[in-house]
DNA sequence: ACATTGGTATTATTATATGATACTCACTAT
DNA sequence: ATAGTGAGTATCATATAATAATACCAATGT
């Protein structure tokens, strides 16, 4: 490690972010903070000072006062004996007051537990967020692999059932505009990589109604979704139903769970909002 | 070397807001931007910028600054008609790293899912967070009750069935410190406020193996728990059905149900921390 | 025993957050 | 119509509050 570069703000070149978005309605130690939060996830779910510091990308003396205060306010562990700082319940205690402020998610349950129980596999709620979908609500069953049952997850949408779901219900230049920009990621061997081929797997769910994906996330799930739309027939939502290739045919998804996810599906009316 | 005073800067002699909490270490901006987020819950799922200001307690330009900076990063969806704010996926996106971090969650969902396949009924992994208890995985069936199935959900320690399976587990003096200090809160017109017979309760689960409440959160509500232990034979961690007195009894509830809880509970042992 | 690493504390400096004020817009009531 | 209200937005001078350098301390391991 050579000397610490002089670094007017902010370590430069990395990330898009610059150092000010804007300046007087803007607070950057706040944003600093959040930046913080925002570093735990799948790989990193206990960091010590210097390795926040290393990711973060900011002032070791910045990262001490303002992990300090997320623990103080109850945002992060410090873990008494080896200072690592980790997520708290504060964090579950977020997911309490969305869950709280989506109406959709009180509208669906019901309908969604009901399915699951009827079909005895997973069922998700997805909502479309940006360029992703953000798994709501997850119902697994005893095979759902743990990924699978977290909430909070997403995804590229263009690369999942939901997505393409949500996609195929709205206007023609939209979807053209999100298969030519929206970010696909290679997750698996057979993670279709074709912008055009995706377009046409939309098209394919308009038609039908309802979307199906193979060993996109990951190898042999099946993925099955139907849109919810709204009174404007443009959906931002989407019921998934996830199954094993191991287990199921394509023909006897579409005879024996599809039906029920087009019911369920067309049962939900979204709230105004 | 004369100690360095506080700066008397800040509001010579009255301490009793807590405008700073400590002072060099600590970045009041970050605390207030979360504070703002704290706001958010059951009863206030979507906010304007002078309730938050009445919510706060703070400036309206500071509220102003902050809730846009929340906004820019991407922790407050702004309606662009209403102007109001509303938690954003990312409070989800929270969860998810939580689950990530707190390895007791992927070791006891699968055994959670089979019981509660097993049982027909919701199944709950609640935690203790301080005084209170934070259901951290929810499992819910056909007729649990919305509020019943959300995650991050907390709750009086005292008063709840996981609680009191975790208390059970404690040292004497630690149990007592709890029945006196830790606060109760009069949920139905049946919630147990005497502190003595609480402490009944939690002898009377420390020799069962497990706790079972009625009416305590919910009217017709048995809550049944047993604690999951850790080397010592300490917990912090329970794992929770909750059924309806419509449905079952007590009787049948140890018959049918406490064996299956107990294996289950028993059967996870929490990682090392 | 010494070097290294990582966490903690302190301080002078000034950049940064502050909050008063003023502007704009939409809606209501007269 | 028009004034009046309330809410969201923008601006700006000021000093508060965040900064980053540095020093300190406690482990760890060679």
């Amino acid at each position: 490690m050579s000397s610490s570069r002089k670094m007017s703000g902010d370590a430069g070149g990395d990330n898009s972010a610059p150092p000010r978005k804007q300046d007087t309605l803007y607070v950057s130690s706040l944003a600093k903070g959040l930046k913080l939060l925002k570093i735990f996830d799948r790989n990193h779910t206990e960091l010590s000072l210097t390795e926040l510091v290393k990711l973060s990308g900011m002032d070791k003396s910045a990262v001490q006062r303002l992990a300090n205060t997320l623990a103080v306010e109850g945002f992060l562990n410090r873990d008494p004996v080896t200072k690592r700082f980790r997520p708290t319940h504060a964090w579950l205690g977020l997911a309490y007051a969305y869950y709280w402020s989506d109406h959709l998610v009180a509208l669906a349950m019901p309908k969604l537990i009901e399915l699951s129980q009827r079909l005895g596999e997973t069922v998700n709620l997805a909502e479309i967020s940006g360029t992703n979908i953000v798994y709501v609500t997850r119902l697994p069953c005893q095979r759902t692999n743990f990924e699978a049952m977290l909430v909070g997850r997403s995804l590229p949408a263009l690369s999942t059932s939901p997505g393409q779901a949500i996609l195929s219900t709205w206007a023609p230049e939209d979807v053209a505009e999100a298969l030519e920009n929206w970010p696909l990621r290679q997750m698996t061997a057979r993670t279709t990589m074709d912008r055009e081929e995706l377009g046409r797997q939309i098209t394919r769910t308009a038609e039908r109604g309802f979307s199906l994906t193979e060993d996109q996330m990951i190898l042999n799930e099946i993925g099955i979704s139907a849109p919810i739309r709204g009174p404007n027939g443009i959906a931002r939502a989407s019921v998934q139903c996830s199954v094993s290739a191991f287990h199921w045919t394509i023909e006897r998804v579409e005879r024996e769970l599809v039906p029920y996810l087009l019911d369920v599906a067309n049962s939900i009316t979204p709230p105004h909002r």
